[in-house]
DNA sequence: CTGAAAGCGCTAACAC
DNA sequence: GTGTTAGCGCTTTCAG
């Protein structure tokens, strides 16, 4: 067994209590006792048992985060950052993938929450009504998803999407397609509204490829039907499925951005690395991570429930090698003159 | 307050005593009565306090895992397989990460040691000596790393190697450089000192490019270095480096595979999106990560210190477009056929 | 300022 | 088969 706080306090001469203090509120303690009593914790290297105190305190130190893909870079970046603040508070972080299985969610949520003094709940696919239950039971932060009144930080969808489609009409394209992400993703489902209406805006002409898995895959299995759509131009719904359509295209012998332009959502890092380098929105994925743990904490220390704290982060287009005035090949003539500024 | 086995015991006519052999050993009770306290601990959505059990049990129910940086999509992959094994043996997982800084890993190490019944360090690049200090004081399983008989995941490195340097000898390079990793890292001392003996054996003309951090940038950084050195083909102590590589060789106009050769390690997913996509040694990202839990669980459960319990995992070389023969450039002539199996 | 006492929720002997 | 008892290691009143 470990050192105890009855190891320390034998040693220094004291009681159990006094330890216990001694480590808790210094300054409620002498400082001659204080001394020996530190002393003797580092001489024997004593850590208190979280689980005793837990019992106690009814806090465990600890937090958790559900993603539901830990191999996705996105949620990795977002894990990260969530990890780094956690640590730098001193917490530890208990981590739960649920295989983007909407279903696994809510029973990895409860598994983790006597373990635990709150929970991110990273881009869940479950429904508004399992997330509102499990919310009304547990500490709960959302990221990627806005459920009622329960604090989250998202990322603005809308503006993003806005960047990526007045820039491709700035570009000259007239007709422009969604490759669109999980059904029951919440990021999907803003995206796809702020296509339809800002599209509308733009007067461009808007073609829905339907629902991919998000994984490089889902990439792969769009771009024949992203080809035969006839557009100039694609946004998809995160970077990995724009990275499997540049992958089928090249192998299609459609050149980009010549040919067809490509815009991705997320700037993960290895958006830099294909050739043509991929234009993606960039959004604050460590951020998103951090301020989650901080709406956490804030909570978690202020005992109350911190009813609608939000938040709502930026997002900036990157503008590489994948989106270019369309060609003559496939493309639309340039009908507007470019124009529009994109922020 | 949640509901405790009081309640429970309360509601279905039973002591606790009785609710707590339910569910433990529900053999040891009579149906009528498990049928009664069944009943009740889902009707009230009872759990029971981890923090309670730990206290008398001793164990957690919880794992550990210390990575050098979760951004890498190497441990990314290892993450991702040790919490699918720790969750399906009903585990939950703490992760760490040490921001590729030596010192912080026993510290993590140390912090999560009271909250876990065992702990994964992947890739440490601590010393020989903190890592067997930390083993003795707590239950470990390395995964990259060798010390002493302290149970360990690891791949095999000289064969990666050897499957590398003898392909890109049938292709008919005879310079070939080394792109190191972190002095500190384990593996890398592996491969580099693999790249000598194989190498020599080869009658390779060696060229040994120095230690980059293992990042993309870190084989921006060594391109340079690469190009000046004459070699017409290189060994990357992992993908990252190799990407990097990849990236700044096209910025300086030198073609891959026609002018120089690349190979990476780990086959990280990113590698197959590049043009060329990357050659690379396969090594088993998740597989390492399930071991060591497999490990680690074997350890908790039995009790014992199953010294020495180790496995060394396999590796494949990955053949992309990003190998080739040598060409007239900068290349050296073909100086022996192509005629080595590459296994 | 310090110690004694009580108990957090649970499990594990030990009686019955 | 089931209840009673005694803690696990810690924090926290409450006396002194």
């Amino acid at each position: 067994m470990a050192v105890s706080a009855r190891d320390v306090a034998r040693m220094a001469g004291v009681s159990v209590s006094t330890v216990s203090r001694t480590l808790a509120r210094p300054d409620q303690v002498a400082p001659e006792t204080r001394d020996k009593v530190v002393a003797a914790a580092r001489a024997l290297g004593y850590r208190a048992n979280p689980a005793a105190r837990s019992l106690i305190t009814g806090q465990t130190g600890t937090l958790g985060l559900v993603v539901p893909d830990l191999e996705n870079p996105y949620f990795t970046s977002v894990t990260k950052g969530v990890q780094k603040r956690a640590q730098a508070a001193g917490y530890a972080l208990l981590v739960a993938d649920s295989d983007e299985h909407s279903g696994q969610e809510a029973e990895l949520v409860r598994n983790m929450a006597s373990r635990v003094d709150g929970t991110v709940l990273c881009s869940p696919r479950a429904s508004d009504d399992v997330i509102a239950g499990l919310a009304q039971e547990f500490r709960l932060v959302l990221v990627n998803r806005r459920v009622g009144d329960i604090p989250a930080i998202t990322v603005d969808n809308a503006d993003g999407v806005r960047q990526a489609l007045h820039h491709l009409r700035a570009l000259g394209h007239g007709r422009v397609a969604y490759v669109g992400g999980p059904r029951d993703s919440w990021s999907h489902g803003e995206r796809l509204a702020a296509f339809r209406s800002i599209g509308a805006e733009l007067d461009l002409d808007l073609v829905e490829l339907g629902n991919f898995r998000p994984y490089v895959s889902g990439g792969v299995a769009a771009a024949d039907i992203l080809i035969a759509s006839g557009a100039t131009a694609v946004l998809a719904y995160n970077d990995l499925l724009a990275l499997g359509l540049l992958e089928r295209l090249r192998q299609r012998g459609v050149r980009v951005p010549e040919d067809l332009s490509v815009v991705g959502v997320d700037n993960v890092p290895v958006a830099a690395l294909t050739s043509p380098a991929l234009t993606s929105v960039e959004v604050p994925r460590m951020e998103s991570g951090r301020a989650a743990v901080d709406l956490l904490l804030a909570e978690v220390r202020e005992g109350v429930h911190t009813a609608g704290a939000t938040q709502d982060l930026s997002v900036q287009l990157v503008v590489r090698g994948s989106t270019g005035t369309p060609a003559a090949a496939g493309g639309a003539a340039v009908r507007h003159p470019a124009g529009v500024v994109t922020t």
